[in-house]
RNA sequence: UGAGUAGGCCGGAUGGUCGCGGACGAUGUGCUGAAAAGCCUCGUACGAGGAAAGUCCGGGCUCCACAGGGCAAAGGUGCCGGAUAACACCCGGUGAAGGCGACUUUAAGGAAAGUGCAACAGAAAUAAACCGCCAUGCCAGAGGUUAGAUGUUGGAAGCAGUGAUAUUUGCAUCUUGUUUCCCGCCUCUAACCCCUGGCAUGGUAAGGAUGGAAAGGUGAGGUAAGAGCUCACCGGCCCGACGGCAACGAAGGGCGCUAUGUAAACCCCACCUGGAGCAACACCGUGAAAAGAAACCAUAAGGCUGCCCGCCUGUUUCUUAGAGGUGGCUAAAGCCUUGUAGCAAUACAAGGCGUAGAUAGAUGAUCAUUCAAGACAGAACCCGGCUUACAGGUCUGCUCAUUUU
């Protein structure tokens, strides 16, 4: 049934420019710190070189998303764009990711010639990995 | 043109699409709601820096008792004047140091109040005779001069004898021995002179590989040798007409002039400083006056950073548990231009600019064009400074050198 959902779906956001026009809403962002704590201690998690995400179950119909950048990945600059980076790929794969999670997406260290691409390949490997988006969705 | 010096400015640009933040607007037949309002949608303009950084100073603002007296402690400042809300910043000056110069640097009070420290080196470090130089005395050695003694070669004279020659039996000559004198030499002794070495006493700070610093420097005279012992010049110290608001400068005069450096070591002197900070703090609100433990009930406890006085509160302290929201929150001792005053910092007046305000935290992604190919780096209550980081570009003043005229 969701498979079928995304297919359609997928098949919707064939045009670029509606794809890019995904917005997301305020309510849809982690806030409180019990929360990335609960999510650290019993959720699932997966990793790369530069990437670490968990996620857990919320047992809601919203899926809520937090970005974390340590101090080992620079100065505020550097943290400041992998954390827009890391956004900007997640507008786009918002409406793609299986509901009533809370994930947290953890940068680990600071890539050099780190872009949108690279980032958002990890990104979509590792939420494959922990089952929270469809295989169908690489488009 | 090159080298340098001081200061200012810029910190990729333009456009398209999508996205994010708060603000404003909407005759949106949008949703919720009694309404106020909120949410959604659409539109509009706006949306990180010169350092936003480090948090090193100074303030505003908030609460603590609007901040009180005395003593102590702690911290800070430290040439003078100005400017400022204030400052350790800034401006102008003075002194000192560096540079040919433009210019730069400077925590720049006190070392006869006291204490401490000064490694290594060096003869010696706050004090000095280790070496050296000089004088005197003693001892030893070498040399010279004079005197004396002994010995001896030679010469001269006297006496005696042997022998030889010739022979005038005497005499003479040669020879031998001895005595005296003279000259020379050797040895010894004494005195004196000079030199060398050693020891002692005294004089001397000119010289001695060191050191940040060795008791002013250079030259001349002088002296036993030396020395401001004397003199010349330089330096230093004291007084100082006069100039300057002052720091300070200084004509001139006097003094031969012993006593280091360090106070970004303690310290002394003068002056200044109440504490905590926007997670301050105020309000709404949930819970419900949360639970437990302890102290104290008036000569007590807590607060005003230690003590005493004084004042305030009736409760105070500790541990655990601690939804959420709103305000504070951005117009500010603000910046720019012009004029006036001033060397300037700056002040005053006029005109203009003044529009980030998030709250897990907004500036990004991508495409195109272009160039010199983009460094350091992200607001978190706000200002004034300081410090540190920084690809490259650009402008202006000044200095030195070279070339040309």
């Amino acid at each position: 049934m969701i498979n079928t959902l995304n297919k359609i779906q997928c098949y919707q956001v064939q045009d670029l420019a509606a794809e890019l026009k995904k917005k997301m809403k305020k309510d849809y962002v982690l806030v409180n710190n019990r929360d990335y704590k609960r999510v650290y201690r019993r959720g699932k998690y997966a990793a790369t070189a530069f990437l670490v995400v968990y996620c857990l179950d919320n047992n809601t119909e919203t899926t809520r998303i937090g970005i974390t950048t340590s101090k080992k990945v620079g100065n505020a600059v550097k943290r400041n764009r992998m954390r827009r980076l890391i956004k900007e790929n997640i507008r786009e794969l918002y409406y793609r990711l299986n509901k009533g999670f809370d994930i947290v997406i953890v940068a680990r260290k600071s890539e050099n010639d780190a872009n949108k691409e690279n980032i958002g390949k990890d990104l979509r490997y590792l939420l494959y990995k922990l089952g929270l988006l469809d295989r169908e969705n690489k488009c």
